[in-house]
DNA sequence: TAAATAAATGCAATCGTTTGCGTTATCCAA
DNA sequence: TTGGATAACGCAAACGATTGCATTTATTTA
């Protein structure tokens, strides 16, 4: 019937025998157009369901008003964190009126590169990213600035851009979660940490020295390791529990890797948490189902999502001016469960 | 400097003093330009980085081809399977150089109808979608197909609708892990299901009772419960626990429910595998962290996501015939591990 | 009855590209 | 000198919608 053809006011008007311009108006209300004209026009479009195309709509529009579509990039999809993140944006955005744009780096710096370019020329009207773990040059989000188009960092921060960003609190919620292991007790906390050239990691490093220091107690480098994933946890923590001074307490970089700590520790006949604490960072599905519940630190994704879209929308609207650097923090939250002893 | 607005090839053609055609041509190194005016053209667009505006090339090619924008449509974001889904539309979509664009319906009909307007509005190529629970009226979706916009299912199915889907083998897989369950030695074997107003509840709940059947076995309706979450699950189970003749295995339409029974069957003092089998489908996040660990059904997610977008981008690009409605299978896989006996 | 006013509609430019076709310039052969 | 190729470029229409301005028609007023 209609081919594979949209219908446009073009034929609308044809059909009709009046212009293209009197149905553009009728379709929009305009009170210029008598009543019953209008009606025909608009009853026409709507039986023949008209939709009408954006692309040109925006290509007459594309001066003054940009799209509405938000680009994010994310280093991976299959990821409790990161979909939390996707769902706050997805939540912010549509009920803002925005569509969003997603795409996954896989941690390579080469395909973060391609996929602004893919971006910039589906007219995204701006971005919000998490950069992955490689990336140490800036010239494509400097390209993206430099075309008008605004980005929104969240987690992994560009620290050579003074761009506008969301992070959570990992010092506070490091700092915090430390000093309730040794409020309950724990005198020799461990720290499995991510590789320290993320922002995010130092800060997290550092809440836990200065719990430490903040209690009295010094860091101990025997107590200290990289160590972001669920495998390499569960490889080096055998070794971790047969030093002569053992830890009593783990403070994990993320639940992944808190969940590796707690099967070998369980594995090696410890009790949880009488022998040994557990603390992980995130809180996702992993902290409820294993056994005991895993003491973590929120990191409230959603919230990261909804406050980075904000930012993105007002700076795109202009309610935010365009040469601003908005800084946000989201506050985490300590949620106790049975990894760790009680006060 | 260049003020907000994009240089265009007006800009160009202006300042080198040539036509915009020209300039076009240039730029998509037209064997008809002069060697040297092309590459001047082509450099001066270099420094000055320029960008084709993707909306009005669109708009030139609308009749023939369409954008490269896939729209998918999930009820959930925060949910592994979902992830995995996307995951690998992602993977595909853009290794053939398309975009994905994703909404949650938020499981209520209303959104996924706003949101199949929207897409349309910003002219995908085609919409990959997961149904929302309470999606009764298929009007929408007929809408898109009206307007050339190719649909693909998955894994929920619009049933009115004969358009192209990709499913995995709920019957199969739930038979071969019924089976098994069956042939490790135990006897009354508990089936928690979906609503059966989806099919990927009925063909589960098929597949349980055929497994039943073909092993000699009746099927006890005690056994059987309408219950897919894991607060439901902690809910019903003890009761069921109770029962004079308790369940000996749990079978679990998927791995967060599987985690409930688990929880509740430890809870109440039984040993697993020894006294309780439980068997989840999914095989998400959550099976490898709950002690012992899961025994599920692996649900591939990834893979229905990689095999919707090809047909989706099959239908989109002609190699598929716009009419035709292709169904693919994607094979489940038995993964066992401690949640059940051995041979 | 003519002029002024108001109401309803059409014309045409515009957004940034692409592309069929026509135009100009250049050169060579007849 | 003229005709015909060929190369290099420009003109202008098209994609589908919006909108300032001009135009037409109907209505009112003097």
């Amino acid at each position: 019937m209609n081919e594979n053809r949209h219908l446009t006011m073009k034929d609308i008007a044809r059909e009709l025998g009046v212009s293209v311009a009197t149905v553009s108006r009728a379709l929009s209300d305009s009170p210029s157009i008598s009543r019953e004209r209008r009606l025909a026009i608009q009853q026409y479009a709507r039986e023949h369901n008209y939709f009408p195309n954006i692309i040109a709509e925006q290509l007459r529009h594309s001066r003054r008003n940009p799209s509405h579509a938000i680009g994010v990039i994310v280093p991976e999809l299959v990821h409790y964190y990161f979909s939390s993140i996707l769902d706050g944006i997805e939540g912010e955005a549509s009920a803002r009126g925005y569509q969003i744009m997603v795409a996954k780096s896989n941690e390579s710096y080469e395909r973060e590169v391609q996929i602004c370019e893919a971006m910039l020329k589906n007219k995204v009207c701006g971005i919000i990213v998490s950069q992955a773990k490689d990336t140490e040059q800036y010239d494509h989000f400097k390209h993206l600035e430099a075309a008008g188009v605004p980005l929104v960092f969240f987690d992994r921060i560009c620290p050579a851009l003074n761009a506008s960003r969301v992070v959570v609190d990992d010092y506070m919620g490091t700092l915090n979660a430390v000093s309730y292991l040794i409020s309950t007790g724990c005198k020799r906390v461990a720290f499995y940490g991510a590789p320290m050239n993320m922002m995010i990691a130092k800060n997290r490093y550092n809440g836990y020295r200065d719990a430490l220091y903040k209690n009295g107690l010094e860091v101990d480098e025997s107590l200290v390791r990289i160590c972001d994933n669920r495998a390499d946890a569960e490889r080096i923590t055998p070794a971790m529990m047969r030093m002569e001074n053992r830890p009593d307490a783990f403070f994990a970089v993320n639940d992944e890797t808190a969940i590796g700590i707690l099967t070998v520790v369980k594995r090696l006949g410890f009790s949880i948490p009488d022998d040994v604490s557990i603390c992980g960072f995130t809180n996702g599905f992993r902290a409820t189902v294993c056994d005991p519940m895993l003491t973590t630190v929120e990191q409230r994704g959603t919230q990261v999502g909804k406050e980075a879209a904000d930012i993105l929308i007002g700076l795109v609207e202009g309610s935010l001016p365009a040469d601003h650097a908005e800084k946000r923090i989201v506050k985490t939250r300590l949620v106790i469960r049975g990894t760790t002893r009680h006060l």
